[in-house]
RNA sequence: GGGCCGUUAGCUCAGCGGCAGAGCAGGGGACUUUUAAUCCUCGUGUCGUGGGUUCGAAUCCCACACGGCCCUCCA
């Protein structure tokens, strides 16, 4: 670990087992874009480590090298940042041990630098302690971060590129580049526009101090279309409050977006839309070459009725869903579909707040409160009792509605105590088909507990 | 100590000089076989606080408070 620490990521090797050229494009290719891709984030690359080998920074660096003072003053300017008088900007890669981070330039001559590789110039990296003359270029050296933005900058034609609001404050990295831009290569800087962070549960988001979900925990369980909303329906100065642990943030996303394609498609909304509701909805998808009429004209299906259905035993959620729909489902229909159900399980093993998880209650039910309840209950059990096992749902359905209508109580009560007996809670899925799902000699026993009669 | 961004309904957010809004949550109601479904209905909230400008301020200006981020290097 010591003996890479300060020399340029290029020049690290992968870790073990990656198969990247080196330390850089391991991270950048395996963590970067394989998250980015499914989001239709498609970029094209330049590798800087390769631009400076080929000699294209060159002119940038003598450029910024015969304009030293100027570097330094603009340092202690815009940053109060106050660099010894002989500082270059410029970092050499030492000819010796081939760190960058630990080298020191000076005395250009308009050809060469003189460098040295000091010990103890930084905390997290020692140099070798050699020292000699260079000429920075090639690939030699590299620019300091600031003059190499405002380098790109120039070598691209940049003339537009946000930052995070890290970067954009006052007296910060891009007050330095912006002012480089402009006096040592002469060029106005790109416009500027600051954006806002992610934030989980009041916190910025970040995985190495372990602070609510990591990029890649969410995108493992929201599809790339409800991410790109996420990130795309604020203004960019607005901070994300993202907090999907325990809370409805992710069913409520779906939602928002099945909302924005019902809009796109001139189906009737509640409520007032966003302005430009079908220019968000269109940013969302990740296919650029995809129709927005089209997608948004598609079925799709309800996440938070996915989330259920996919916990009830023996549903056919593809039927279910074509049943919605009113006809079959079209290939690309299917597709969402699927994708939706491995969300709503992803969700339901992970964020979703117990409230959304079906569980049949381990402990004994407690007696229904009401007589007339108790008995029907003690009627159901005993009706059920004499069906013969395997139960269907379609069975036990109407054998509680049965037994309701000839006792006269509304069904809808019946309900509430059966899920009570069994869920704990005064609603839940069909009845019929949840208790068919279940032991039989279980639910007999669970009913006749809540009708207060001994199981024995 | 300096700076940037934010602060609007329980939550997430629009509105950015002209009547304070939406979604969700929540309350009430409808539906005699229940997809946690569906439909109808209900919004007074010190627009963070205090000043100022204006015929008129959530909106513009100034302070302050609170929250987030940055102000050494690296990128």
């Amino acid at each position: 670990m010591d003996r890479y620490m300060g020399v340029p990521l290029s020049e690290v090797p992968a870790p073990a087992g990656s198969a990247a050229a080196n330390y850089a494009r391991h991270f950048v290719g395996e963590l970067f874009l394989s998250t980015f891709k499914p989001l239709g984030l498609d970029p094209e690359l330049y590798w800087m480590s390769e631009l400076y080998r080929a000699g294209t920074m060159d002119s940038f660096i003598r450029t910024a090298l015969d304009a030293a003072t100027t570097v330094r003053a603009i340092y202690l300017r815009v940053s109060k940042v106050e660099k010894t008088a002989d500082w270059l900007p410029i970092s050499v890669i030492c000819q010796t041990c081939g760190r960058i981070g630990t080298t020191h330039a000076t005395d250009w001559d308009g050809e060469t630098v003189a460098y040295a590789c000091q010990p103890d110039m930084v905390a997290w990296a020692t140099g070798c302690g050699a020292s000699g003359r260079v000429a920075p270029f090639g690939g030699l050296a590299k620019l300091p971060f600031n003059v190499d933005w405002a380098a790109k900058w120039s070598h691209f034609g940049v003339t537009i590129e946000g930052c995070g609001k890290d970067l954009a404050t006052a007296g910060g990295s891009r007050d330095r580049s912006d002012a480089i831009a402009r006096e040592v290569f002469h060029r106005e800087p790109p416009l500027n526009i600051p954006h806002e962070f992610i934030n989980v549960g009041g916190k910025k988001m970040s995985t190495s101090r372990a602070q609510g979900a990591a990029a890649h925990e969410i995108a493992a369980v929201v599809p790339p279309e409800q991410i790109r909303l996420l990130l795309v329906r604020h203004r960019p100065q607005q901070a994300i409050e993202f907090n999907p642990d325990q809370t409805d943030a992710i069913p409520r996303l779906f939602d928002e977006s099945d909302r924005l394609a019902a809009a796109t498609a001139g189906r009737p909304v509640r409520g007032e839309l966003p302005a430009h509701a079908d220019r968000i909805f269109a940013a969302s998808l990740p296919d650029a070459g995809m129709d927005p009429a089209a997608a948004a004209a598609t079925f799709r299906p309800a996440f938070g009725h996915l989330a259920l259905l996919v916990q009830i035993p023996g549903v056919n959620v593809a039927e279910r869903a074509a049943a919605e729909k009113g006809s079959a489902l079209t290939p690309a229909e299917v597709a969402t579909l699927d994708g939706r159900i491995a969300a709503a399980r992803a969700w339901l093993a992970t964020y979703a707040p117990d409230a959304a998880r079906i569980a049949v209650r381990e402990d004994a039910a407690s007696p229904n409160d009401d007589p007339a309840m108790r008995a029907l209950l003690e009627d159901i059990a005993n009706r059920l009792a004499a069906v013969a096992a395997p139960w269907t749902g379609d069975q036990v359905q109407e054998a509680i509605f049965n037994t309701a209508t000839e006792r006269a109580i509304p069904a809808g009560s019946v309900f509430a105590a059966l899920y009570a007996a069994f869920l704990g809670r005064t609603s839940g899925p069909r009845a019929g088909w949840l208790l068919a799902s279940l032991d039989p000699a279980f639910v007999i026993g669970r009913l006749r507990e809540a009708a207060g009669s001994p199981t024995a």
